[in-house]
DNA sequence: TAGGCCATCTGGTCCT
DNA sequence: AGGACCAGATGGCCTA
């Protein structure tokens, strides 16, 4: 393809103001080639520009001081295939820039739609995809065993292999301390606890990070000790409390009531102080996928009884929606501190 | 200031 | 040939 048509088709592209910026650094790359400086003498535009352009063959001979090169003949830069080159670039930058943003725009999708999600902390791409493997493993145990986990063991789950801060997080959605759930504390989790954390087997996948620091090993605050409460009549959900109901009839559950409880607004429990309902918590899944789908999604192996949700599903947020979740978030954090 | 995270550029490789 | 994908390099921003 002639040059002046491969240049009319490029120019007849829409030039962002980055791909300006692309040309004009380009400019400053071919001040710079033309002085001869980096590039290897120009050996390495030389192998990007293919040998299309007869007008440019050019060998270097003669030059006993260097040993003889293999590999392509050297051809000059002219400044036509600088052109060409400069252009090239700058479409590949392009490109590559929107891939990035694609993905990019693909992770925040994950983001929403994995535990934890907030607008202001962001989870870093890695954290996001730790988190959602666990997520995903969690919720396939789930399924695989028919049986759903407790919650503990969920977000212990959720949590194998994230690093420090983003476990915090979790244990900040939870309301919880960190430390009540991290494996490795199983030597400061009360009993009834250490039980509980036994549900899911050992991650298999889980990834342990060598340099990730040690989880805060504070006092233990009593106040963030997660009691569960089972529910008083019989559901599909009964089986979250299994073994709180089975293992963990101590006296520690008499006390009162810890504050409900969320999970980035995928689980939520709620207080009613004013109902039969009052010592017990509804456990609702709405995640998206999940409580919006119906019969047909996840929540359908939860839902066979009277409906638990205490968010109007129009609240719920759509898949890619976000001030619904806000909203859920806002519902909850106002649940949460409704003592 | 070091370290983490991120966006971008870049060149290589593979595929269509 | 051109585009997609990938990984390395680099520099900016932020935070502890």
């Amino acid at each position: 393809m002639p040059e002046s048509q491969s240049t009319s088709n490029w120019t007849d592209e829409c030039l962002s103001s980055q791909d300006e910026h692309d040309m004009e650094k380009n400019n400053r790359e071919h001040d710079r080639m033309s002085k001869g400086e980096d590039y290897e003498d120009d050996d390495e535009l030389n192998r990007l520009e293919g040998d299309d352009d007869e007008e440019d063959e050019e060998e270097e001979e003669g030059d006993d001081q260097k040993p003889k090169r293999r590999g392509p003949k050297k051809k000059k830069m002219t400044k036509a295939r600088l052109q060409r080159f400069k252009m090239r670039r700058t479409k590949a930058n392009t490109r590559e820039r929107n891939r990035m943003h694609g993905l990019n725009d693909a992770l925040d999708s994950l983001r929403k739609v994995v535990p934890c999600y907030s607008k202001t902390q962001k989870l870093s791409k890695i954290e996001t995809l730790r988190l959602a493997k666990n997520y995903i493993w969690a919720l396939s145990e789930t399924l695989r065993s028919g049986k759903s986990p407790d919650l503990m063991s969920f977000v212990q789950a959720l949590c194998k292999g994230l690093s420090q801060p983003t476990t915090n997080l979790v244990a900040g959605c939870l309301q919880l301390n960190p430390r009540t759930f991290l494996p490795e504390q199983s030597q400061e989790i009360p009993s009834h606890m250490q039980t509980a954390s036994s549900s899911f087997p050992v991650h298999p996948y889980s990834y342990h990070s060598p340099g990730l620091p040690s989880p805060p090993y504070g006092t233990m605050d009593s106040s963030h000790i997660f009691h569960v409460k089972p529910h008083s009549y019989g559901s599909a959900l009964e089986p979250f409390f299994e073994s709180t109901l089975t293992d963990c009839a101590s006296p520690s559950f008499d006390g009162p009531l810890s504050p409900p409880l969320s999970v980035n607004g995928n689980f939520s429990f709620k207080h009613e102080p004013s109902s039969e309902f009052e010592k017990n918590y509804a456990f609702t899944m709405h995640y998206p996928a999940a409580s919006l789908a119906g019969p047909q999604g996840h929540a359908s192996l939860y839902s066979n009884t009277a409906p638990r949700c205490e968010i109007p599903i129009d609240n719920i947020m759509s898949y890619d929606g976000h001030s619904h979740h806000e909203r859920v978030m806002s519902a909850q954090l106002n649940a949460i501190f409704h003592d």
